[in-house]
DNA sequence: CACAATTACTGATATATATCAACCAAGTTA
DNA sequence: TAACTTGGTTGATATATATCAGTAATTGTG
């Protein structure tokens, strides 16, 4: 978990959080000069719940899995971190606490910039605040949606809607590796991981999806799309 | 519903905004001026998901309910609006769309301050902007609670939550009125109403409650965080 | 006040889903 | 290579919870 400041530039990154376009050249510049970068391999914690939000987090590869540590050792992943998102809790402007845990699912190179500069910008830089306003907002209505889907939806309902996710968010194909475990994949959609197996076995009898391990191919989206709805 | 100017001032008003503090007095005067009230009785819909927000409201008194529309017609409320809140969803910034409905639980004089204002305020007063980031914050930070008791308690534990919310958190008594039908019950902590009245008659033969109708009386406060917690 | 319309309540039943206890396959370590 | 671990899988069973079909109690209204 090495940390050491790299020379790559943020200006030409391809994968910069998109308020960063709202930075002046002159305090892209700051930014640049204020990050680290550290590598992990999956299964890697990058914070803890709990502990203090010194950084915004960035991914510049992998992906990584955000999630609440809830009752009995049960956790609620609520959301998978890919590059361009910006990982920082809401006791980022709270507590300086992180209310979630964020650990590596593949390997993960990570870029840490100071929260205290990102949150000095919001009193020079008007067009940042509002991006930084728009950007929570965003994770809100996913949020609400996402409350929707867990308390609202049956089973196969919410198991359709987290492949439906990796297939048209994440990988952008319909054959991808599945990033999660079966028993993460409960964690992800609520559900003991006997049941995702199960139900997943549904979905290759009914030849809805091709299964081989973590492999994954959709083969009828449609009716996949029609358990996300009525299920 | 009529919608009224009243020339009652904000920079007297004991239930406004925390951040209406981060304005100047010119600013608040502002604020005061492009200022609308409107009368709702129970069960009156203040605004639709899907309706486009020209305002955010504040409640002057009474109680409103603030809910996802879900599937089946059946609804989720995420939260309980009382004066000294802002009202206004995370569409503010995204698509000017309301996502969740808004309606009043009891008498409501609700308080309507254009968006447009609010918003302008952010490129002028930074603390301001902070604040707005702040409140939304809290608001995520709830979310996270709500999502984890909704997925992980049974049916006992989320129902405990909820008469604990109302006494310390909406009453700050141990006797209050609910605000919520049995039926509102459930749609709070997402379980059939029939299954509502039967464990709340649970907790009554276990000497934890007192009720009749609406009226509750919290007999037993450390058995039934006991039952919050490991439910 | 009487009537209608909600809302609250009760018991029987159905169902979704978790839990438990195995067993298997593949990779890892001794 | 054998023992161990880890994640995946299966079937049997238990349980939490919803649904249905009524009845009783409140509340609103002409």
């Amino acid at each position: 978990m090495e940390i050491s400041p790299k020379d790559c530039s943020c200006s030409n990154c391809p994968n910069r959080w998109s308020n960063f376009n709202n930075l002046a050249p002159a305090e892209l510049e700051i930014v640049c000069q204020n990050r680290y970068e550290a590598k992990y391999k999956p299964g890697e914690t990058i914070f803890k719940t709990g502990s203090p939000t010194s950084s915004a987090i960035f991914l510049v590869s992998g992906l990584g899995k955000v999630y609440l540590e809830g009752i009995d050792g049960k956790n609620l992943i609520i959301g998978i971190a890919q590059p361009s998102m910006m990982i920082a809790g809401p006791g980022t402007f709270i507590d300086t606490r992180h209310h979630f845990t964020f650990t590596a699912l593949t390997d993960v190179v990570a870029c840490f910039i100071d929260l205290s500069i990102l949150k000095g910008f919001i009193h020079t830089n008007t067009k940042f605040a509002e991006g930084w306003l728009i950007d929570i907002s965003k994770k809100a209505l996913e949020g609400h949606y996402r409350l929707l889907n867990l308390t609202q939806k049956k089973m196969p309902g919410r198991l359709a809607e987290s492949l439906v996710y990796f297939s048209e968010k994440l990988y952008k194909n319909s054959e991808f590796d599945l990033p999660l475990s079966r028993q993460e994949l409960g964690d992800f959609t609520n559900m003991a991981k006997e049941s995702v197996i199960r139900i997943l076995k549904e979905f290759e009898d009914d030849q809805i999806i091709e299964m081989q391990n973590q492999r994954i191919r959709i083969v009828d989206k449609d009716k996949l799309k029609l358990i996300c709805n009525n299920g």
